[in-house]
DNA sequence: TTTAGGTTCTATAGATCTATAGAATCTCGC
DNA sequence: GCGAGATTCTATAGATCTATAGAACCTAAA
């Protein structure tokens, strides 16, 4: 039975045992690992993992809402700080690939196999990537109040990019542990801020509005 | 046996189960989704489909070339095709979003499921999917050489950076039909050479200009 | 040492799922 | 209508996999 009060040998192995889970989760997808490979990389028997999860589903949710929740509170300081726009979408960033790298493979889970846990085990999940991701409009909003950001600027969209941008990086930083984190953090912010087009000598300027009319109409779609 | 010459019904059906098992695996990924899953979907019994796909492993194979095969051959289209950046960096992001749409959800497949088969059935996907990569760092390192962009961008980045932020869409665009597509190509193009900083009142340098900033603020259709 | 409760093990029921074999049905040229 | 080949069906072997029950083991307090 689930332990009790002073007991440091469960919360070890339960903490163990999520780890575990993820690891497995992040290299086979929750359909493809069994309950059998997370108990081996823990070291335990198979039916043992039910004493630590009520079952292999239950497991998913720990490991997604491990891998979401302490990330989820990182921003929340973010945004509560009232710092400027380019201080904090740095921050953003970092915080968002840091803990791809810190937390393994948990936060990769919970964003590609949260969607096979039923609506109602994902409602606490859902709650906190909403709140990451209004924290972050908010972020951008206030960005396009100060004046460092373009009126123009879709505050929903902006908030979107970012995190599917960084989500992608984080794929890639989990697979690849070699990756320089802060070269790539350095570039995500720099991309975000600036894009890639040259600003200062652009060929001719009395037809700026011309190059980007003709965007529009071009090959076949 | 595997048809033969004229054979028309043999084609349909085949391709009938190629969409089958794409929407199945895109809906319960590769290992959630069973043979009979699939053959239910095209209306037939579960052993059946085993006149179209050697495994089920070999059904995955052909989802995700299906995905992803015309969607490289345009990008070698725009590549080859010289245009300012400007424009090809729209046209790729164009082909590669509507691609989502137009295949439905092969696409989604291959990015999602693809690393589930073995070393040797990937060969081909990986080749394809590089000679993407590839196509889409020279179109930046021509805007680089062109003038169009920074001479400080990393084009191995930048393509990065792109594939991640239009799958990361293409994700949600399979997932919810409603989205308008027009407006998200616009938006990411417009990120891609511009970020989001606001750059006429910026302190530092006070000249230039207000050129593309139109690119965002036109009311699509 | 004894004992209680916490942790892990073994064994297994029951429910999948993949792939194959061979029978049944369908199609179409003759 | 006949027969050959193409397509689909039924049935099943064999290999999983999840979850549970109950025994065994381990630790620490009395």
């Amino acid at each position: 039975m689930p332990a009790q009060s002073d007991n440091r040998r469960y919360d070890q192995q339960k903490l163990h045992a999520i780890r575990a889970a993820a690891a497995v989760f992040a290299e086979k997808g929750y359909h493809g690992a069994s309950t059998r490979d997370i108990a081996e990389r823990m070291g335990i028997q198979q039916g043992s993992l039910y004493y630590y999860f009520k079952s292999k589903q239950d497991a998913l949710s720990e490991v997604c809402l491990f891998g979401i929740e302490d990330y989820v509170l990182r921003m929340q300081v973010i945004a509560a700080d009232d710092q400027p726009f380019e201080a904090a979408i740095l921050a953003t960033i970092t915080s968002h690939l840091t803990s791809y790298r810190e937390r393994d493979e948990a936060l990769k889970v919970h964003n590609d196999e949260r969607l096979y846990l039923p609506e109602e085990k994902r409602a606490t999940l859902k709650k906190l990537g909403s709140q990451y991701r209004k924290q972050l409009e908010s972020i951008f909003e206030n960005g396009v109040q100060s004046g460092a950001l373009r009126d123009t600027v879709d505050c929903h969209f902006a908030a979107q990019a970012v995190i599917g941008m960084c989500n992608a990086w984080g794929e890639r930083i989990v697979r690849d542990p070699e990756l320089d984190l802060f070269d790539i953090i350095q570039k995500c912010s720099d991309l975000i801020l600036n894009g890639f087009r040259e600003r200062r000598a652009h060929p001719r300027d009395a037809q700026s509005t011309a190059t980007t009319n003709n965007l529009s109409n071009k090959k076949e779609n």
